[in-house]
DNA sequence: CGCGCGAGGATTGTTGACAATCCTGGTGAC
DNA sequence: GTCACCAGGATTGTCAACAATCCTCGCGCG
């Protein structure tokens, strides 16, 4: 069948698995877009024409996801995007927090001159971002700070950790967002951090960041029942 | 090779999930135990035969086994059981020294008065394991004591975490319970964990789950590469 | 009118066979 | 003697069909 090829067109030969990943990465990047709703089934014969793949690398990829806790599968009941409760997404902030002071502490330590350069540079972006209004950049900006921490503390096992966390609480993340005032005082939790790194205070890098993290949950945790 | 014990023979009908389940649970307890060693292949075929399940669950099994970070799996050349070097071990302390503290600190805020009994007879119980020099039966104790800090604490995240993180250096475990001194110290830290939870004292019961287990990954630093 | 209940459709779980790929061993050229 | 190279076997990836199970809907009964 030729038309299989459509399907990574961007990608390059690269690619060291097959189309196994393929479907396990491009459902997880549905789920996390939103285009699943929470408890949305997840009907194997429709993955599987959605995505042009056979319904075994749909099946794998659907345990894999259960095992990163995105999505619920019972035994004859089939697959759904598993809804994480107001609850349990600040138990993951929670988790989160204590993981990514792990981070920060590591990244104190390990951190180059030309590693406090670049955090520096996405801190300063941010600034702009946020003095522009952008809100939403300067969200980005916060993620691509925390990838940059994550590089910089070379601990693959709390990356690990913290990209199944990450993903888990993508869905909740805007709302912080929105919250009033949260803007300005997330950008100084991150130039706290950043100094720390550049200072190479682990304890300090460490706390910081655990108080930004904690910071976000408390926000979450102000913001009652909401709607979705 | 009576190993197979019987596969699923004895199994009542009261078995939840289908035979899928069955053979990541089995198969990922053969890993835990050490019936596979690092670095095994683990053929389709042969494991299917071994534990009569057909290729289709093996398959998924280790799909699974893969996300838990337990196996890896190359695209045509099969799955392995992954081989985890002190380095990573000691990583993986250290994530779990800073989720034990998240635990301890859930659990000194959460405990009953029943939850500190049970907790101080497991500890009064290690001791005397001690004492009689029953070293497998003091670890088996801190263990036990581990699960019950997780059920206290009510922290489903955490718990999943740290059931991935343990099961990963169940390898290198022993080696530490061999540190000469390592076991009257280990001792002493439960009894401040446990002092601490049972004063309500979140912070100091989060130090000192998180010293707890620094020491362990301490110990396994100062032993440098011992074979296996 | 409410409710147990069985037939039918829908969906998952499983099996077997086939294709694609990788690894191993041997062979020949230089 | 060493290296490139190519069959042959072993193993995984994929597919289609079948069996098992669940959910829904309509029907008869109290």
């Amino acid at each position: 069948m030729g038309d299989g090829s459509g399907i990574g067109a961007g990608m390059p030969a690269g690619c060291r698995r097959g189309a196994e990943d393929e479907g396990y990465l491009r459902l997880r990047q549905a789920i996390l877009d939103g285009r699943f709703l929470p408890n949305e089934r997840l009907v194997e014969a429709d993955l599987s024409k959605m995505f042009n793949l056979g319904r075994a690398a749909i099946r794998t990829a659907l345990a894999r996801l259960e095992q990163d806790g995105l999505v619920e599968r019972a035994p004859f009941r089939g697959a759904r995007v598993r809804a994480i409760s107001l609850a349990e997404a600040i138990e993951i902030l929670e988790a989160r927090a204590v993981l990514e002071g792990l981070v920060a502490r590591h990244a104190a330590l390990n951190a180059t001159p030309a590693d406090v350069a670049a955090l520096r540079a996405t801190l300063e972006r941010m600034e702009a971002d946020y003095r522009a209004g952008d809100l939403a950049s300067v969200s980005e900006g916060s993620s691509r700070m925390h990838r940059q921490l994550l590089a910089v503390a070379r601990h693959q096992t709390a990356v690990r950790l913290l990209d199944g966390l990450r993903a888990q609480n993508v869905r909740h993340q805007f709302r912080t967002i929105l919250a009033p005032g949260r803007g300005r005082g997330s950008i100084e939790e991150h130039r706290t951090i950043v100094e720390a790194v550049a200072a190479g205070d682990p304890k300090r890098a460490e706390k910081a960041a655990r108080r930004h993290v904690a910071n976000i949950a408390d926000a979450l945790r102000r913001i009652p029942t909401g709607t979705i």
